[in-house]
DNA sequence: AATGAATGAGGGTTCATTCAT
DNA sequence: TATGAATGAACCCTCATTCAT
């Protein structure tokens, strides 16, 4: 999650860099893009912009990658990466199924609070290349999903939950983010997961 | 919601229509507005092609509208409106609270599956005009958290639930829109709109 | 050959001007087009040096072009029928084989004298748009072997002579165009028609 | 005609290899760049590209030329005094003055055939560096002249013959080297000499 | 009101050349 | 000598907006 992620290595010209050198220089691009496109918003956002922040020559850009849409997608890329990997890295072995969500959620709004550019760079991919914006959240809603039937197989959860389930789960998830971690300065990241778990343990009836 | 919504009528020139045939020529442009900035996205749309798709000659455009942002932000309040009057034209008086939900739902879904530039048009609008991107779903999240607060006041519904409650069922809603209703063809709204409300009955869990 | 030629009215774009100030407008571009490629070539010649000869904005240029590479077309198109035209009317009705040869010739070289650009931007387009190049020369060849073949007809000249023998005579009358109307103040068109001529008529071997 | 051509000597840096191994980096580096600016034409062709080509980092290439101008003009010379040598080495001494053409034109041809990027380059040089185009033409124009004053001498050829003469002739060659040679797949060299020698034997005109 | 030509700021991209290692 | 990263001027093209008719 620390490697610079490279341009990808087919195509006509490899742009990987093949010095130490090199190597800072492309970090320091990836770093100024994400603040760039999540403060400007990427048509709003320009190669200027990246390398004024990178603190390098606009030409140096072209070194490390061919276009403006392709360092846009290495970053979806990298952060679509690092969303999965605070989810995965804040559960544990062998919690029971209901917590394990909980544990996921909080992971996912501490990193949103520490990243709030990400919202406004995966939403924006939506028309900057459709393709990952599906794929960011076919994969998220997959990763539920399996998690879902874990918990299936283990007796916890109802057996008819499926991939719409997943999707839901997924919503509120994405909505309590933008809303408590990205709109608001207080995290409150446990707050927020309880109260969402407490819709799946019990639904929002009066019992 | 059939009326051309005309631009906000303050500001250096009136641009409200005087004729007959003035209102025809706003009604044209904000329809094909519609079309254009939901195939293209505001970006990539063009007041040109705006204008093509509406028949019109290019500079009638500025008769009408003083910017490329005011003709967005007009279709967004459109837009916004239509969302609501879908949900609420779905409920019926006096409905238990979890099936009020579920009826807004329904609607929501129906809705969503006839006009799918929805989505792409308000989700753009965090990068065009982010406090009716705001706007939006704050209003959104307060009405259901409306009706929460009804369904508490009924007996009917948990005594602790709150505004974030209201964001977790947005983000439900919204999600299941995305996947099932734009994403798909079939529609299904119902069968969808009844796993959510499950969820909302009784949670995920085992019993 | 005095009214404007207008880029292919095919295409996404039709550019074709609609009103009598677009017609002089676009003419102008073609004017300035011709001397901005004479002087400095293609690639060295920029959009903005045509749009400042001809005392538009930058912008203007693109109502009428859609590209740099579409303007050289139109002039070569352009170029290559003024010099169809300053052969052909050189001519007479009825004259003997070699004397139509000479009068073509004497055409061309005061058109050349008159359009020393034209030497430029014909051999650039070799490098621009081959097809166009290539055309350009086979059309000159062939009109010169129908000529050719209808000496032949009328028994006055070698019944051996083939396409080959056109673009020889071709080739020296580009090449004198080129040292004696481009490369030289003084014209001596005639002059140099009659010695070219003489090689046609008798060869260079002493009798 | 083997030896690497080097730039001149004159210049803030004299940049003639010193070792063994220099000596063979700047051969590769004309022969790619033959090949490159042959396929690409000089605007096109890129530095890069001809180091590519080489096998040479593209810092290399600066260590034995000074810009990209001084490279092509190194090629056009090279090539300039291979045509020269490629039309002297196909005569033989004491012939005929119209077999002395036949057979240069015959080398020519042959040359041509094998060298086909020999017409961008030195068509190009129009636009790169006019003086080098204008020298190779007056030059080669020069020698054919000095062939007819010998022929002249001889007895064999028409004394009112120049150099105006001369620039005929070598049209002639090149446009049937660019119709036969460059255009064409199979060679014909001798037929195509034929021809031309049979215009200047007897003219083109019916006996 | 309608038309469409005119305007020009702005940004992505290329690539010859320089420089540090 | 060789390497390849760094530099930045230059240029094509887009398109929202203005203006003359």
């Amino acid at each position: 999650m620390t490697t610079p992620t490279p341009p990808a290595d087919k195509g006509p010209a490899d742009k990987a860099p093949r010095t130490e050198r090199g190597r800072r220089t492309l970090r320091k691009l990836l770093d100024a893009a994400a603040i760039e496109f999540g403060e400007r918003g990427f048509h709003e956002a320009s190669i200027t912009g990246i390398t004024r922040r990178a603190g390098t020559a606009l030409g140096s850009f072209y070194t490390y990658f061919n276009s403006k849409d392709e360092i846009f997608r290495a970053l979806v890329d990298d952060l679509s990466g690092k969303v999965r990997e605070a989810a995965r890295s804040a559960r544990q072995q062998d919690l029971p199924a209901l917590e394990t969500e909980r544990a996921s959620l909080t992971g996912f709004l501490r990193f949103a609070s520490e990243h709030k550019e990400i919202y406004r760079i995966i939403d924006e991919c939506e028309f900057v290349d459709p393709d990952s914006f599906r794929l960011h959240y076919r994969n998220t809603a997959r990763r539920i999903h399996e998690r879902l039937a874990e918990g299936i197989r283990k007796g916890e959860l109802r057996e008819d939950l499926g991939e719409a389930h997943a999707w839901a789960i997924m919503g509120m998830n994405v909505f309590l983010g933008l809303r408590y971690a990205v709109w608001s300065e207080d995290a409150g990241a446990e707050e927020v997961a309880e109260l969402a778990n407490s819709i799946l343990r019990e639904g929002i009836a009066k019992r």
